[in-house]
RNA sequence: GGGCAAUUAGCUCAGUUGGUUCAGAGCACCUCGUUUACACCGAGGGGGUCGGGGGUUCGAAUCCCUCAUUGCCCACCA
């Protein structure tokens, strides 16, 4: 019979729900707080979605049981670039462009959009069993975490720490917005190196220079060289004609310049190349900026004017070929920063931005993860982190967006300094007033364009809206809504959370900016550990895309192998920080798992109890063992779990189920068929399977609940889900041991019976030549999983029989037939062979000075125990061959 | 150009301070099996000179050096 999940998984979903085992309100258990990694709020669930939040279930329903206050927050972000691209294209399905719209306007289609499609993600995530409390969803655009990130930018702004700067900036043409560096992202591309002239003003002469970009000669305004480079001394005080432009730009000298590279005579362009920009400042050049908006040529291009920079840069080409300025052209190889959102390729432009200082706010964010206040799993990625860190830049905060919070600057006027910044329009007006107050006793050119007097309705918000980050880098304090009331019960309860599971590619944009934002706004880490996840790729490492199609869709997935097979399969191979190469095979697995425990569930609860029997030997064994295998099987669980090594946890729990309880101690108990049960050994195994069940829950939680709540009649208000973890106890590691040499007995058996044809349903008898007796309690245990009689103990060897060792004890099993001496004696001398060769190695090493002396104790009296063994072994065996 | 990580069985990976069981697990593969929970099963089995080369040590998959390959991140010599 299989397992159908289809209805169970729905089943205990609701009834999770229905009981609000998943809410959570500050009480006196000790918090265990997890905030999700919000998802774009119009996404769809991926199977990067499916990894993380699996594990995120795990640690929070794990955490539950163990009777923490569990709180695991869910949400979604706004994602202001991602969603305003979706709803500008969708616009423009309908033949809406934005730049008809007004910003209210465009807002509301945003709005529509976001409440047509938003949130399916998290309906999604219900499917995969994730126990988030859905009260507590939040939006980062939801009023309350607006208002937070307004207030946020106030004070910075307020403690001087956001400034408006003339900068260059990354321009994103596509979506007609800067960038942070961040979201840049550099691909090399095959390209080609123009080597154009230059004519020196007033003479014959050129200069040549080498330039990827030949359409940016038209916003020149310096040729520069290296002034200790020989061949251009004879430079200095010229004037250089631009091609095409014909303007007259200076020859400058700065050590910059990199004498071997292509002419050793560079172009600057301080519009458009970051470095030039620098050097434009240096010698105080002009800025000519030849773009537009969508990165199309303005009138500085001439009769370029209106085209794409692209196009014409090809065109460009042809014209300076055809008036002889094109000297030429190589292959060139290099690195291009396009746009991560839009793909576009990203312009350097100047303008005036919004930016963070960030070097002061920085530093307890580096010491938190130095000291280890904030662990990362795998912890290698400290260095990527500090060295981030310890190098940032001023954080562009400003994007030419409308879909996002907008940026509370009023401006009054049309001078540069003409704002304040205000949390509401209302204050910004009081300030304004107070501001033009202070500078109207300054004469008058320098009070620039204000007007003495205006109205709030005068007032102009300024157009940007913040970066996407800027709101998620205060997730996990705002939505306990921490920045608003910084002393509510929730923020002082939940914060700092516990664990952050989230993907490495965003440990830039958004760990490190909430380990900052933690430090800043509440003076505290926002979590003590970071769990990084890996990327799931499909069997070729490719990264699992829509455009390559080579993603599986999780929802299909679930409803096919169900959410616990899904969860399951996923989990056991994937350590923290390791890609998961995904393969249908996994979930399989998975599912298979799932089916095996519900089998086993069948078995134990269809026997029927005779209260008169007494327990057999072989059960009360097999219970002693599985209870102190389970004590160990727990610690190791407990100790991969202190290292988020949660596949190896998953994996010991598989073994522990699938082996140890299904294979060997079920085995073991199992009644012969027809026969009933004890009372003692069938509550045992129950109990077992429930503890099982508690051990399997945070990975597997609706086949467990679902077993759990079958195994005895719960009261309506119980769960497994809720229930209590089992304490860890001491177990007899002695009787675990033996156990394992008991197995080898079993297999010992198994392996003669199947040599010599004798079916496992023939009961046999077995003789046991033993000088130690390891195993002597386990005797019950040997008869019944053999098949054996009896085990008869012998001093000496039984005819007739065929023989096989484990350690130094001797077993014969009667054999009607002839037994093949001559096999018998080749094998026997292999494995005497074998072992001569082992103990001459051991004895190698303890006759080895350096060795006895230095190496501990314990390591020594085990080499000693092993040659004992191996001589022990060696006389059994030529015993043998001589009776051959 | 700099940094980080990886390289162990056909595949995916463990291997924590060098030392019992250090060469492992899961899957895949092969053989056998209708022993009534489960064929999404059971019992067995094969398979690796731990990327190459040096070194330290009584002893190295493990520590050091070096080379090679792969991946990722950062840096933007036009």
């Amino acid at each position: 019979m299989k397992y159908n999940h289809v209805d169970i998984e729905n089943k205990w979903y609701d009834y999770w729900m229905k009981n609000g085992y998943f809410h959570s309100v500050p009480d006196d258990r000790d918090p265990y707080t997890i905030v999700i990694p919000p998802p774009n709020v119009t996404g769809v669930l991926h199977m990067g979605h499916m990894l993380n939040n699996t594990i995120q279930d795990v640690l929070i329903r794990r955490a539950r049981l163990k009777g923490y206050n569990a709180c695991w927050v869910p949400g979604t972000d706004h994602a202001s670039i991602a969603t305003e691209a979706k709803v500008v294209a969708k616009l423009a399905n309908e033949g809406i462009k934005k730049s008809e719209l007004t910003r209210s306007e465009f807002l509301e289609h945003a709005w529509e959009w976001t409440h047509k499609h938003g949130g399916i993600i998290l309906e999604q995530l219900k499917k995969l069993g994730a126990s988030c409390d859905w009260d507590r969803t939040k939006f980062t655009m939801d009023a309350d975490l607006s208002e937070s990130v307004i207030k946020v930018f106030v004070d910075l702004y307020n403690e001087g720490l956001i400034y408006r700067g003339y900068r260059m900036v990354n321009w994103d043409p596509e979506a007609k917005t800067t960038l942070s560096d961040e979201e840049v992202e550099y691909v090399e591309k095959n390209g080609k190196l123009y080597y154009i002239n230059y004519l020196i003003e007033n003479s014959d002469e050129f200069v040549t220079i080498a330039t990827t970009r030949p359409e940016t000669i038209l916003g020149d305004t310096a040729l520069c060289v290296n002034p200790n480079d020989d061949r251009f001394l004879s430079l200095k005080g010229k004037n250089v004609v631009v091609p095409i432009a014909e303007r007259v730009i200076p020859i400058i000298f700065d050590e910059y310049v990199d004498m071997e590279f292509g002419t050793g005579c560079l172009k600057i362009t301080p519009a458009h190349d970051p470095n030039d920009k620098e050097i434009g400042e240096k010698h105080q050049l002009d800025v000519i900026d030849i773009f537009n908006d969508d990165a199309t040529l303005n009138s500085y291009g001439l009769h370029y004017e209106g085209m794409d920079r692209f196009e014409v840069r090809t065109k460009i080409v042809k014209e300076l070929e055809e008036k002889k300025y094109l000297n030429k052209v190589e292959d060139y190889t290099n690195k291009v920063g396009i746009s991560e959102r839009t793909k576009a390729v990203i312009e350097p432009k100047v303008s005036v931005q919004w930016f963070l200082k960030m070097e002061e706010m920085v530093k307890p964010a580096i010491e938190a993860v130095e000291n280890g206040e904030v662990s990362f799993f795998p912890k290698h990625y400290i260095s990527t982190y500090k060295h981030w860190l310890e190098n940032i830049k001023d954080w562009n905060i400003s994007r030419q967006l409308w879909w996002g919070h907008q940026i509370p600057a009023f401006y009054y006027g049309d001078g540069i300094q003409d704002f304040v910044v205000a949390e509401t329009k209302e204050e910004a007006f009081e300030l304004a007033k107070q501001k033009v107050a202070d500078t109207s006793t300054l004469p008058a050119d320098k009070a620039g364009g204000v007007k003495k007097s205006f109205s709030i309705d005068d007032l102009k918000q300024d157009n940007d809206a913040l970066d996407t980050w800027f709101s998620s880098w205060l997730w996990p304090i705002s939505v306990f809504d921490g920045i608003r009331y910084p002393d509510n019960k929730d923020i002082t309860y939940y914060y700092p959370t516990k664990d952050l599971v989230t993907a490495p590619d965003i440990i830039f944009f958004w760990v490190a900016r909430m380990i900052f934002a933690g430090y800043k706004f509440r003076g505290e880490k926002p979590f003590s550990n970071v769990y990084f996840t890996g990327i799931v790729r499909d069997h070729l490492r490719r990264k699992m895309s829509k455009q390559l199609g080579n993603s599986p869709d999780p929802l299909e997935l679930m409803k096919e192998h169900g959410a616990d097979g899904v969860r399951c399969g996923l989990l056991l191979s994937s350590a923290a920080g390791n890609d998961l190469l995904y393969e249908e095979e996994l979930i399989h697995q998975g599912k298979a798992f799932a089916n095996k425990i519900w089998n086993g569930y069948r078995l134990v609860s269809s026997w029927e109890v005779d209260e008169k029997l007494n327990q057999p030997e072989a059960a009360k064994m097999a219970v002693k063992w599985y209870e102190n295998l389970y004590q160990q099987a727990f610690a190791e669980v407990e100790n991969s779990f202190k290292d988020y090594r949660l596949s190896e946890a998953l994996m010991r729990i598989y073994k522990l189920l699938w082996d140890d309880y299904s294979s060997w101690y079920l085995e073991m108990v199992k009644p012969v068929y027809g026969e009933k049960m004890d009372k003692v050994t069938k509550e045992a195994s129950i109990r077992f399977f429930e503890n099982n069940m508690k051990l399997l829950h945070p990975f597997m939680p609706f086949i467990t609940e679902e077993i759990w709540q079958k195994i005895e009649d719960r009261k309506a208000e119980e769960a497994l889900i809720v229930s209590q973890y089992p304490e860890q106890q001491d177990y007899d590691n002695q009787l675990i041991k033996s156990f394992e040499i008991v197995k080898e007995v079993i297999s010992g058996l198994r392996a003669a019976r199947k040599e010599h044809n004798i079916p496992f349903k023939d009961e046999i008898a077995c003789s046991v030549m033993n000088n130690e007796s390891f195993t002597a309690d386990f005797d019950a245990v040997i008869c019944k999983m053999g098949n054996i009689s009896n085990l008869e103990y012998v001093s000496e060897k039984v005819p007739q029989t065929v023989s096989f060792r484990v350690k130094s004890n001797e077993y014969f099993i009667p054999l009607d037939t002839n037994i093949d001496v001559e096999a018998e004696r080749a094998k026997m001398t292999e494995e005497l062979h074998y072992m001569e060769g082992f103990l001459k190695s051991v004895q190698k090493k303890l006759s080895n000075q350096g060795f006895v002396n230095n190496a501990p104790e314990t390591v020594v009296s085990s080499e000693r125990k092993k040659e004992a063994d191996a001589i022990a072994k060696i006389k059994v065996l030529k015993e043998r061959l001589q009776v051959l």
